[in-house]
DNA sequence: CTCTCTGCAAAATGTTTGCACACTC
DNA sequence: GAGTGTGCAAACATTTTGCAGAGAG
């Protein structure tokens, strides 16, 4: 079943002109599999057991290389360490946003309420673009605030 | 002019216990005359001249404190350094969002479109409360792209 | 006078870089 | 074989912490 996306990411790093390395079909298997935003160091724990070889450094490089040619996003919330995932182009999950507890850190990922979100982000878009001659290609929507759990405390 | 947000914060600081230092005051001068976004040692560098006793981690640990009382709002924008703003309550600037060249790294501040916004805010904000059990009391809404002057190039 | 706040130096953290060797194409 | 990719160690940048002394209430 990955492997349609598997061959996708393959290609787009190819045709980039970069070359297709044990260590970064790794990683990628790694941010494929978790499906989930992922720091360097956790997919660097992750590989530990099938890939004890890849380094720390490795992982840095490839994370790069992969925002780069648009196979991964980066995100940074603000809690010391980015985190990454891959796009909606290369991964499984669909286009969401973040709900950040102040207090964990837990971050929820939402996919809901996305046809109110489209018709603001349309306009919204459009203006900017024109007002600010700017050209946006992306977008990050995070909700601040206090979990359930924290809450109940 | 700045008096009384300069009450306001003082109150709000001695209020939560905590004494108003000259360090303190100064620090919060700086956020206030800039008027966007600065990390800790810009407030550092911009101290240098009036204040040059105080250290950068006396800025750190002020900042800290501002962010905890609701003085100052903390923002990483994924660049290596984490920036700092007084809060609408606070300062002078009203609610605004983000709009960040990829290449050179530009945050342009926008306040346009914010009825549009509000509208989209209010119902997703209701829906993911209730569906997530989330309280949720601030947002931040960044788009990327590339600026006019670096898509010339 | 008490207790918080502060500067300094050092530590900790996350990320980047230099270099020689390894591997892909 | 040519040239990119990699591991390791060291460098780097930002932020945090320990401690003794200074300053606010």
């Amino acid at each position: 079943m990955p492997h349609g996306h598997r061959h996708q990411w393959g290609q787009k790093l190819s045709g980039c002109g970069f070359r297709l390395t044990v260590g970064r079909e790794a990683i990628i298997d790694v941010l494929a599999r978790v499906d989930k935003h992922v720091s360097a160091e956790d997919i660097f724990l992750a590989l530990r057991t099938d890939h004890p070889g890849i380094g720390l450094t490795t992982v840095y490089r490839t994370l790069e290389l992969l925002v780069e040619t648009g196979i991964v996003a980066k995100f940074d919330f603000g809690h010391g360490r980015a985190k990454y995932e891959l796009t909606e182009e290369f991964g499984r999950k669909k286009h969401h946003h973040h709900l950040i507890c102040k207090r964990c850190q837990t971050i929820i990922d939402y996919s809901d309420f996305m046809e109110d979100e489209l018709s603001y982000l349309r306009k919204t878009e459009k203006g900017l673009a024109k007002k600010y001659d700017f050209e946006i290609d992306s977008h990050v929507i995070n909700f601040y605030g206090l979990c359930g759990a924290c809450r109940a405390k």
